[in-house]
DNA sequence: ATAATAAGTTAGCCTAAGCTAACATTCTTA
DNA sequence: TAAGAATGTTAGCTTAGGCTAACTTATTAT
C-alpha cells in the first residue's frame, strides 16, 4: 500500500468531513450550554467561545442551513435532533481526551490541548483512547 | 482559574504559531525528501503532499521568506538551519505519534490519522505520548 | 539546434472563519 | 411609554491555503 501524505486542509477535503473543527467547536458549546440553561443565545456563545457576536451570528446560519440548529434573528439557539446527538458525542469526545492528558501526566494547558486535539481523532482513534485510559486508571 | 475556551482558530491566533498546520506539513516533507535526494525540488513535493504546483510556490516562497528554505525560482529547496533543526523535530513527531496509534492497536487509517494529530499535540504532550510508548513497550 | 515535453510561475478565483463598523431590534428602567 | 443599554445583524474586509488557466523557463530527444 502505498503511503499517501496529504496537507491537513487536504484531509479536510479528502473526508468531506460533515463538520469543520469549528463548526464543531460551536455544536458542542451550544449543547453545553444548553446543559445549564434553556436559552442560548448569540451572546452567550460569542462568550463563551471567545469570539465577536458577528462571527457566531454566521456560524448559527451555517449550522441551521445543514440542520443542527434551529434558530430565528433575534432568538435563541436550539440543537435539532441531529444538533443534539452530536454535541453530546463532541462531549463525551472532550471528556476522554481531556481525561486520556490528565492520566498521562499533562499539567500545563490541559484544556487548550484538549481543544486542539479533539478535532483531531476519529472514532477508533477515540475508543482506543477511551480503552487505554481504563488500563491507566487500572493500573494506578 | 477560569476555563477559557476558544475555537481552534482561535488558538491559532491566540498563540501566533510560528508555523501553520500546513507550513508543518511542507516542512516536514522537504525534510523527508532531503534525506533521500539531494534535490528537492516544487515538482517532487507538489506530488508527495498531493497538491498542485502553484501552492508549493506559493508556500516556498513564504517559508523562504520567513527563513525556512532558501530558494530562487526555477530553482531547488534547501532547507536552512532553522529549516532543518524544525523538519527534523517534526519527523520525529511524526513518529512518535505514529507509534502510539500502533500500540494502542489502531487499525485504520493510521497515516491519516498520524497526519492529523502530529499538528494538535506541543511539547509537553509529546513528551508524556513518548514516555507512555515506552511504558506500553516494556509491558508487551 | 530546434521542437516537444516537463517543470515552474503568475494571476486571479474560491471558501472558511475570523474581524470591525454601522445599523436594527429588543429589553429594561426611569 | 420613551430613552438608553444591550443584543443581534449586515456588509464588507482580511488571511490562509487550496485551485485552474495561461504563460514562462528548462530539459530532452531528434
Amino acid at each position: 500500500m502505498k503511503e499517501e501524505f496529504y496537507t491537513l486542509k487536504g484531509y479536510k477535503i479528502k473526508n468531506e468531513e460533515v463538520l469543520s473543527s469549528s463548526m464543531e467547536d460551536y455544536v458542542e458549546m451550544i449543547y453545553r450550554l444548553s446543559e445549564k440553561s434553556e436559552e442560548v443565545r448569540v451572546n452567550d456563545l460569542s462568550i463563551a467561545l471567545n469570539v465577536q457576536p458577528p462571527s457566531t451570528t454566521k456560524m448559527i446560519k451555517r449550522l441551521a442551513k445543514e440542520n443542527y440548529v434551529i434558530y430565528e434573528r433575534y432568538g435563541c439557539v436550539k440543537l435539532t435532533e441531529k444538533g443534539r446527538e452530536i454535541g453530546s458525542k463532541l462531549l463525551k469526545r472532550h471528556k476522554i481526551i481531556y481525561e486520556f492528558l490528565q492520566l498521562i501526566g499533562v499539567k500545563d494547558n490541559i484544556l487548550e490541548q484538549t481543544e486542539i486535539i479533539e478535532h483531531a481523532v476519529n472514532d477508533e482513534v477515540l475508543k482506543k483512547i477511551k480503552e487505554l485510559n481504563e488500563q491507566l486508571k487500572e493500573g494506578v
